[in-house]
DNA sequence: CAATTTAATTCGATACTCAAAATAATCTTG
DNA sequence: CAAGATTATTTTGAGTATCGAATTAAATTG
């Protein structure tokens, strides 16, 4: 059920759609801005004085490279950078990462922290985030007032509402709280958020303007994970969890999975998946508890494209899980995008035959005639733009958009 | 990207308010309009004086039965059963079927005609489907411009946006048009929509009011459908295929489904797959062209309570088949509410064991501990009155938010 | 330096919501 | 049975939005 109009919901969504308008084209003079909103010169300019009053925007003084040359040039706006900060925590396997980025989403600083995660105790997770936090705040000179928004990205099954982690590749420990000791020990209200959806969120975000479609973001790596984007909003389920594909049964009763399940489709598909398969050791074999090293994966990949039998089936076989992976989510979803990247991209090459393969077998032409398969070279740093993306796309939405947010 | 907001838009999104907490309430004073859409009196006033002038809404002459006895007595208003004429076409196995529905929901004419679908020329359904149309019409002394929304739920994959039937059980073409030779036919303006999804429309129109959550319904029958309410939305794919849950792989390479593709979930699933395994014919052996008839399934069914150890192992198989099904519709998409219905339910005790089991193995508990699994008694009529609820909800929401709309 | 051109602001009209006051229609009660 | 009490609507006046048209601002052109 959609709630009530009035004229604060008119200001607010108009607010809103200045700002987007804003962040989307980095610069722009208030004419442009009422092109692309669709709102009156006079609306745009009462909206902007508001928000230049609220500090939210600047007018930027250097003129803007307008190929018209004659009359009175336009003077470009911009998003004041100081307006406010947001901060960007990824926890993955023995790593912790910061990063905090300004209104204008250039980043301020960046930190990381190396931790043996695996065997942390639950307890000690958010401890040691905290004490991360606070000291790359105080390297930096900023008070946990100033970050006005703040994230967690983390492999595996997040619970948002409550804040914990259900499960992660990177802790032996489940259900670790980490929201509320985060909150009580740095002052700062996170939102926790799997890391899979947090790409597709940076990706979407970026063309937020045009795209309204289905897509799906997936990832290949040690695990592999997927971030929805359902109708043009990124798809958190009912708990907030993602898209588990990676625990998507692929084989009823099938390869034994770091979950303890038997069959996931990441029992086929990913590092530790394939290596098993490749050094000949059963399906029932218990998966390594630490991550792959990259050069184990590397040398693997050379091997196979020496043309290494048992590597080229592993990888066949990889390709061929997520292709029918693939497959049912199409079935399912129908979306008319879908985007595979990840570290194990460097070996898409040898997966790719097969996964196309199954994705041919295994759906009807009709779902697939509109679908595009785009690969998108692993960018170490997805995960963090694309929270950073969301937290200021939350802060424009929830935030700014209200007029009486406190300056 | 959200749209520009102005008076308009709020004027707009308050009387759909008001429309649609008077279709869900049936009838009701303006103090409780008030109290249910958030709005204060002298809106709720302003708005339905308006609906009222243009003939939408009608004061109930008769009192309500309210509690309070003392005071000036509230004036009940209703939906104004003239207001509009909805009219749903059903299109299914040798059969199609018309029914009728004023503007307040209650049914003014329904028939149904026998028609040999399977072998018919693409061309010949939507003229066979025309002639029904302006047949129930003439009879019923209704002119087509009185019918102000129309659709037809059909089964199978159905293209939403150019109006075509890519591929249905009903009939052997392929690719069928039927929105535009029907709207060259009658005048009336269809739009084409899968059944399943009618249904689960039908399911939440009901609850929509507090329903913002992810549901799936499925629908056990000759098929396997399913329809997805995402957020509280149904879903429409990309193309407007429904979620093709029926064709999902189930194993890869496996028993040949009627769309000639291997291993579909339906070819275990369905009426034909069940009875296919029972007879002890191999996975390869093509499935009949036309619908199994009740009478085969429901002996079926009484061999397997017999004890029949070949029909329960179909049934067994089946339910182990939607199981698995689910389970990865569930590791995807995290509902937190399924609902089983069709005709096959009857048997749904034959099958829930194994469907049970299957889900228990195939998905991470975290995903399914808060998630309802609910059975519907079939109504042969669910399909009619989603599709139905649905125009009217369009109605309220697309033609009758507007003021300017053609009295 | 006046005319032209483009950008941005101001002004007046209109639409909508809301709180408060006014009105309407009943029941209660002495 | 008439004056209050009570509950439901409507009316009124204020506040805030957007928008088109008129106005002002700041450049280039000739």
């Amino acid at each position: 059920m959609t709630s009530k109009a009035d004229s604060d919901l008119v200001r607010r969504q108009n607010r809103h759609l200045v700002l987007e308008a804003l962040r989307f084209a980095g610069r722009a003079p208030r004419i442009e801005l009422g092109r692309r909103t669709g709102l009156s010169l006079a609306t745009i300019t009462s909206i902007t004085t508001q928000l230049i009053n609220e500090n939210l925007l600047l007018e930027d003084a250097e003129i803007g490279h307008s190929t018209i040359r004659r009359g009175r040039p336009s003077v470009d706006l911009k998003l004041n950078p100081k307006a406010a900060l947001v901060l960007a925590l990824k926890i993955s396997i023995d790593k912790f990462e910061i990063a905090l980025a300004n209104y204008a989403g250039v980043r301020v600083a960046h930190d990381v922290k190396k931790v043996p995660t695996y065997n942390l105790p639950a307890d000690d997770v958010a401890r040691q985030a905290a004490e991360f936090v606070r000291g790359v705040l105080t390297k930096n000179g900023i008070k946990a007032e100033q970050v006005r928004n703040a994230a967690i990205a983390v492999q595996g099954a997040a619970e948002t509402g409550a804040g914990h982690i259900m499960w992660s590749p990177a802790f032996k420990a489940q259900d670790i709280p980490l929201t509320e000791p985060l909150l009580r020990m740095t002052g700062i209200s996170f939102q926790l958020a799997n890391d899979a959806n947090m790409i597709a969120e940076g990706l979407m975000a970026r063309e937020h303007y045009e795209y309204k479609g289905t897509a799906a973001v997936m990832f290949m790596g040690y695990g592999v994970g997927m971030g929805l984007v359902i109708d043009g909003k990124t798809y958190h389920g009912a708990t907030g969890a993602a898209a588990e594909f990676g625990h998507m049964n692929h084989i009823p009763y099938g390869a034994l999975c770091r979950c303890g399940r038997a069959g996931c489709l990441e029992a086929y598909a990913s590092d530790y998946g394939i290596l098993r398969h490749a050094e000949g050791l059963p399906d029932t074999a218990a998966p390594p508890s630490s991550a792959v090293e990259p050069e184990v994966m590397q040398a693997l990949e050379t091997a196979a494209r020496r043309g290494d039998a048992r590597a080229l089936a592993a990888f066949h076989k990889a390709g061929e899980a997520i292709g029918f992976g693939l497959a049912r989510m199409i079935a399912l979803l129908n979306p008319d995008r879908i985007v595979i990247s990840g570290p194990g991209i460097r070996a898409f090459d040898l997966v790719e035959p097969a996964l196309k393969a199954a994705i041919a077998e295994g759906v009807v032409p009709a779902l697939r005639q509109n679908l595009k398969i785009e690969t998108l070279p692993m960018d170490h740093d997805m995960i963090m733009t694309g929270t950073i993306d969301k937290l200021l796309h939350d802060l424009d939405r929830e935030v700014f958009a209200k007029a009486d947010h406190v300056a």
